[in-house]
DNA sequence: CGGACTAACTAAAACGTTATAGTAACATCC
DNA sequence: GGATGTTACTATAACGTTTTAGTTAGTCCG
């Protein structure tokens, strides 16, 4: 029944590299030059050492190398909140790639709490986490204190304008042209009046997509407003909007943009509860692309990026920038990636409610 | 700057036990006993040291640690796919729990792959990790290697009849209930051909679900049938909701159970693609309640299981059970939690469609 | 006052690797 | 034929903890 505990039996202890050192007949170094395919041994004596240790079943205790080498084959991933389904796509393509290249990845989620984002941070230095992937929150001194504790890569997602002085590999969708696509689909739809769905600034590092909000607008002659949640839960938003709709027919937004399609899904529930019908009353325009998004009612417009992609694009630099490490002493120069999106258009946006007394 | 690699200034060591225990003047082990709070140190001198250890910047080093103690503070969750948005709120709860207890929580996805959960169950045990939470797929070998890698705690997820040996923790949501909720509403409606739409039998280790839907359908006197997709991919649900409307009005189901909202997901693509209308056409209920089932079209019939408080208790047994293991002999009696589920009827249940020749 | 006990520490041995310095054997070369 | 390498190894010192076995000093007690 092989019970653990109490007086059952003694559970073997695993093979370690001196075992099979023993077992063939030669130290320890050997074995470990062997196995780790280091030149130093004859070839016939590593094929013996190989054998040998997989037939004992060896494998490193991967403590003792990190203690070593100070490297522990785990990977940082740090996001805002687990049940974001936007970050849990990138998580997707970022485990699959760290797993392809033999790195675990240990996950934290800062549940937008400062404090708690450099806790994990400091955590993850003292594991001797070999590099960092960061979805960060506002302030920005988290990447600051990964480099200072550790000097070890980081690769920042979807912000780009965080902590810029910070040598940092930077992965982010398009968030200009995604603004413009927005945009200009909602003008030519007939629209005037169109918001940005926000959350506070302390809890975004996003804050150029409000710039690029702005701008986007302003290409049209059209000054455009930000709605400020206080934070980015259905609720929040439901009650920004529902206040935003108290301004009256002639004053609301009749378009919505959000950063995100789980923004505008709050954005879905709150039409609900007001009563208002989309695209009739409200247009909405999301970004992501979440593979539920198409099934609402009605299928959300918004901008497709390849998440997966993302996360895969993340994991790759920062691999190779640990890869390149030990090599030549030049450091590789900080990089950044750009993701194109696509706008999806569907049933979510259509032509803006005809107001009364409005001409035509 | 403070520039890395080339030339740049050199990284300062960070302080271990040994700075401590200078800077004080006292010996490494007193340093060590006084900073983990255990007996041997007089007052006075405990408060110095920890102190001093502040000052400096002291943080243990978890490689060292788990060298030592065999002990990494690292909880695994080897689950079968990042994208999966049930197990995405479960690992939520758990990462949450887990961050409460000071462990950190490296996590895996098995892709639907035996041999890649194998795997990481050994690389988990290599890395000393303390625990496993485990969401197995077909075939059952990855708890017992667990167990006899490392003798610790491993809890099992939704995962009832497998591997009834291994002595796991075990936390599911009440399968039966849901099933008999599922049933019991759909024949409340008039439905009589009812049919369970299920993975192939290697890829999912609820197999008792399949016979829960047999036996609430039995209760009623009808015989369930159950339909087999290749995957649980959108495309293969829809392939064999096609499959099955083909029979014909008189024979297919007119009525859909699915294990998951997401499988749920996949009929409500299907039944757009088919041109069927939900419910006119077809019934379907889903199982998990995820937020953005009653935004669909329409709103799914589904069971809500808290998905959160699921993880957060796998999280606890997992910890209870390994803070239990130094003391008293015994082994404590493996658990299993039943989550309560709640049948939420929305719109995607309606009576079946009368038939051509149907009495009545 | 001396033996027994406790309290508060120190010294040193692990834990399982990797890396460095050393050694023996053997080829190379002027 | 001795200096000079090279090759293939061994022995051993780290890495930063925890833990065990001493050691010293102080207390208690008959």
């Amino acid at each position: 029944m092989g019970s653990r505990g109490g007086g059952g039996g003694e559970r073997e202890r695993r093979p370690t590299l001196a075992d099979v050192a023993r077992a063939v007949g030669v130290s320890v170094g050997a074995v470990s030059v062997a196995i780790n395919g280091r030149p130093g041994v004859s070839d016939e004596l590593r094929r013996t050492i190989q054998e040998t240790a997989q037939r004992l079943g060896y494998s490193p205790n991967r403590s003792a190398v990190a203690l070593r080498t100070h490297r522990s084959g785990l990977v940082g991933l740090l996001i805002r909140n687990l049940r974001n389904p936007f970050f849990l796509d990138v998580a997707e393509g970022f485990e699959r790639e760290c797993a392809e290249r033999g790195s675990e990845v240990v996950i934290g989620s800062s549940h937008y709490d400062p404090g708690r984002e450099l806790a994990l941070v400091h955590a993850f230095a003292d594991r001797a986490v070999d590099a960092l992937a960061l979805a960060p929150i506002g302030g920005g001194r988290a990447a600051q204190a990964w480099k200072a504790a550790t000097g070890a890569p980081i690769v920042l997602l979807n912000s780009v304008m965080y902590a810029p002085d910070v040598a940092a590999l930077r992965v982010h969708s398009d968030g200009a042209a995604a603004s413009d696509g927005a945009v200009d689909h909602l003008v030519g739809l007939g629209h005037r009046r169109i918001a940005l769905i926000e959350g506070p600034a302390s809890q975004s590092p996003d804050l150029e997509r409000t710039d690029f909000f702005l701008a986007s607008m302003l290409r049209h002659g059209l000054r455009g407003r930000v709605l400020e949640a206080e934070d980015l839960s259905w609720g929040a938003i439901g009650r920004r909007v529902a206040a935003d709709v108290r301004r009256g027919p002639g004053r609301r937004a009749t378009a919505l943009v959000t950063n995100s399609d789980d923004a505008a899904y709050g954005v879905y529930a709150a039409a609900r509860e007001l009563g208002l019908v989309i695209p009739r009353d409200l247009s909405v325009v999301g970004n992501d692309d979440l593979d539920t998004s198409w099934l609402l009612d009605p299928p959300l417009t918004t901008h497709h990026v390849d998440r997966r992609g993302m996360g895969a694009t993340a994991a790759r630099l920062l691999l190779d920038s640990l890869a390149q490490e030990g090599d030549a002493g030049a450091s590789p120069a900080p990089h950044t990636v750009t993701m194109p999106v696509a706008l999806r258009v569907r049933a979510s946006t259509g032509p803006p409610p005809v107001e009364p007394g409005a001409p035509g």
